[in-house]
DNA sequence: CGGCATACG
DNA sequence: CGTA
DNA sequence: GCCG
């Protein structure tokens, strides 16, 4: 007894490897709180996206992901890593991805990552894949077929229309939003849709709503509190905006499922004038009138009774929707879409939730405040 | 060794 | 194949 | 590439 000083603590181990306990050591990226700005392993994080990034311009999804979950942990502890048996014991941390940690832990840095960033092939497959419109495969077979710049695509005799639209818009999409630029967007559609439709509820999602500084694209979840009022609203919103020239463009226009509706005339769905209605996407380019930019803005339809599913699944990030549908298909046998929330007994039922609080709470998630799903 | 989110054009 |  |  005595001569044994030892706390509890350094008898289980040594603190410099033990995990802090804060951390919520979990495969589920779900369950913990994850900053925008970690203050912890910024640089190791960095060098461990451009990784992430490579494996999926090379078409190995898998492993991407691997990084990412490995990233997403990295994110959310709360103190810088110290040693390569700390790492380890982190939930998404194996050998390989360990090794990087331990290489940048005595050099400083991670080789396949100053390779990478060294590479002109990946910067010019990242470049492509940037364009709206081209995947990693469509930017590798540019790159196969010896392009070099984004000038050089548009001679291609085989874009898409959307590809096309892309190429043409990517300066423009290229340059970020600031959230005053957000706000000046959000003003106008705000104005707009509510002067036809008084009782509409606007939300913006995505990086915006996760606190981001600077965004890419606007994604806003419109709906309607009368479900038969919000059958003809994306229609309505999108003439109105062309009308009044703030539409330029319409990147994607489409609706849910609703080829179940039989016997639509096929002129009615390809036409380039969409006359049906139930549509519940649209993506457009949206001319910013400030500085005359056209900015990606997403505007997304939901029914009524389905806004809190909707808002929380394109509030994102994309891993923390992915972590979420996840967590509800392997650990409560659900289903968890912008459509909504689904038990998976026979018959198949949907679970009613009336908040994004509702959706946590069902599926024994500790609520997560947007700020902190940047996963 | 199977699974890795889900739904849409 | 691409979008989120 | 990592987990269960």
């Amino acid at each position: 007894m005595e001569g044994n000083n030892f706390t509890d603590e350094e008898l289980s181990s040594d603190m410099e490897f033990d995990l802090d306990p804060c951390f919520i050591n979990t495969k589920y990226e779900c369950l913990r709180p994850t900053p925008l700005k970690p203050k912890y392993n910024q640089c190791l994080v960095e060098l461990l996206e451009v990784i992430e990034h490579a494996r999926e311009l090379n078409g190995e999804e898998r492993n991407a992901l691997s990084y990412r979950h490995a990233i997403a942990a990295l994110k959310a502890y709360p103190r810088n890593i110290e040693s390569y048996a700390e790492a380890r014991k982190i939930i998404g941390i194996g050998p390989k991805i360990g090794n990087h940690i331990k290489e940048f832990l005595t050099t400083g840095t991670i080789p396949e990552a100053e390779e990478i960033n060294a590479s002109e092939k990946y910067q010019t497959l990242d470049i492509f894949s940037r364009v709206y419109g081209v995947g990693y495969k469509t930017a590798r077979k540019w790159y196969q077929k010896g392009y070099k710049s984004i000038r050089e695509c548009m001679k291609d005799p085989y874009l898409t229309h959307v590809q096309r639209l892309g190429l043409e818009l990517f300066d423009d999409f290229q340059k970020k939003m600031s959230r005053q630029d957000i706000q000046e967007i959000l003003d106008i559609l705000n104005k707009v849709i509510k002067t036809m439709y008084p009782d509409c509820m606007i939300t913006p999602v995505g990086g915006y709503r996760r606190g981001k500084e600077f965004s890419g694209d606007l994604d806003v979840v419109v709906s309607h509190p009368q479900e038969t009022v919000a059958n003809n609203l994306l229609k309505d919103i999108v003439e109105i905006l062309i009308n009044k020239g703030h539409l330029k463009h319409k990147l994607f226009y489409g609706q849910p499922s609703a080829k179940n509706k039989k016997d639509v005339p096929s002129e009615l769905i390809s036409s380039h004038k969409n006359i049906m209605d139930n549509l519940d996407k649209c993506f457009c380019a949206f001319i910013q009138p400030s500085t005359r930019i056209c900015r990606q803005v997403d505007l997304i339809i939901a029914p009524y009774s389905q806004y809190p599913t909707t808002v929380l699944g394109w509030t994102g990030s994309k891993q923390f929707e992915r972590s979420i549908r996840n967590f509800a298909k392997k650990e409560k046998k659900m289903t968890f879409a912008s459509h909504g929330l689904f038990l998976n007994v026979v018959p198949r039922r949907r679970v009613c939730v009336t908040s994004e609080k509702d959706v946590f709470d069902i599926l024994g998630i500790p609520w997560v405040e947007p700020e902190m799903r940047n996963c």
